[in-house]
DNA sequence: ACAATAGTGTCTGTGAGACAGTATTGT
DNA sequence: ACAATACTGTCTCACAGACACTATTGT
């Protein structure tokens, strides 16, 4: 092999980025699903995802894939794993990038110019999905609901300002358990960096006045909240 | 775009394994490197490596360098993360799908058909790494020691049977800090699943007889062992 | 007044960290 | 006997889980 470049070196592969999405609607965890409006699986469902152009890091497409079917670009996004097996896409060798969003309360979305039709759809209910993007799906949820324990990401899918109670309630639904409210509320105050006090209060949930925050500079939980 | 693969409709890419083995080496952790035989960076150490197959999935491309490299096939072996800087290589467009495995102490390794060369490196003092190999190293050995806290993989390191002191040794070298043998002896024989014991007994570590242990089925330490 | 939610206090059990002490080998 | 290592026991403090209680709003 010399220093130059041979096409005939190197088996040829597609790079995708596929992205799971998740944000909280009506109580229940969520993910974002766009219809495919071209073959293979067309019409049927699939996450939100597209080729790597030549020029773009793995990062960087990812978050322009985000920007252009959401229209957000302030979300926590990371690489959740890569998916490559041979038959996954019956056209070519395509390799996948899966990253995770985690998004407060979005917008209707917004159909990008390769879908057809988007929407959020619960996750314990994704129906068929095309690919391999039922088992990326799953894992994401999993990916989150483990990151929930050690570090801050909670907070990402809450808006700016939030309570306590608001941020204990993305903990129910993400994990499906309940939690005690005290126990939890002493736990995350208790947290140095976690949260920071806006000086402001809200009655939206009702009730008593909550002191509102907003996501400190903490980037792990010690000792962390576990599932039980 | 039609049903038929078009090779204009996506950018070409070459898709890479790259390595991080770790083993624990003169009680000192130590990750494979190999010297480059051809261009780009030859000569230089890097991570080893090399083209996935065209029929091969990502995890057997791995498994397939892993056994080419060091002769081993019985490790642990998990996805790292995929590297995909748009210059990450000179020559050309090229994905890496990083791999994390852990070993028992190995023979010295084998030089393969692409490395001139092989050695064992003490993970912090690698000497520069060719690509973007430093940091996938780093990534893979902050993997690691975060895996040890909440998994049983501090056992990956151990030979088929072993002790709890060895596997405290295990922990104090990845982790960097001394542990304090009774409560870590009292902490992991009091893990359901984790060690099995085998009966025997050795005195190879000199002292009393130590029981000998085997990795149970134990997935996760609950609670975790935790880095102070 | 009452419902609803926010926030504090108190008790208890579990487990981590620190460290004393006993057991079993080789030399 | 002594050194070296394996293993057990005990104490204390921190924290999670359970739950009683007070605080502050809207209706």
């Amino acid at each position: 092999m010399g220093p130059v470049y041979q096409p005939s070196d190197f088996p040829p592969f597609a790079v995708t980025v596929d992205l799971v999405v998740l944000t909280i609607r009506d109580d229940r965890l969520c993910a974002l699903l766009v219809r495919r409006g071209s073959a293979p699986y067309k019409g049927k469902w699939a996450l939100p995802g597209g080729f790597v152009h030549v020029d773009e890091s793995l990062d960087a497409a990812a978050a322009r894939e985000l920007a252009e079917e959401t229209g957000v670009s302030r979300v926590h996004l990371e690489q959740l794993g890569s998916y490559g097996d041979p038959r996954r896409d019956p056209r070519m060798r395509v390799v996948s990038v899966a990253y995770l969003a985690l998004a407060p309360d979005l917008p209707t979305p917004v159909a990008g110019t390769d879908a057809a039709d988007a929407r959020w759809s619960p996750v314990d209910d994704p129906g068929r999905l095309a690919f391999d993007h039922a088992q990326i799906l799953a894992d994401g949820v999993e990916r989150a609901r483990a990151k929930l324990e050690y570090s801050p990401l909670g907070t990402a899918f809450c808006s700016e300002e939030f309570t306590v109670a608001e941020l204990r309630r993305v903990y129910e639904i993400v994990w499906g358990t309940p939690l005690d409210a005290r126990n939890f509320h002493r736990k995350v105050t208790g947290v140095t960096g976690l949260l920071e006090p806006t000086g402001g209060t809200t009655t939206r949930d009702g009730g008593r006045p909550a002191q509102l925050y907003r996501r400190g500079p903490a980037v792990a939980l010690h000792p962390p909240l576990v599932r039980s």
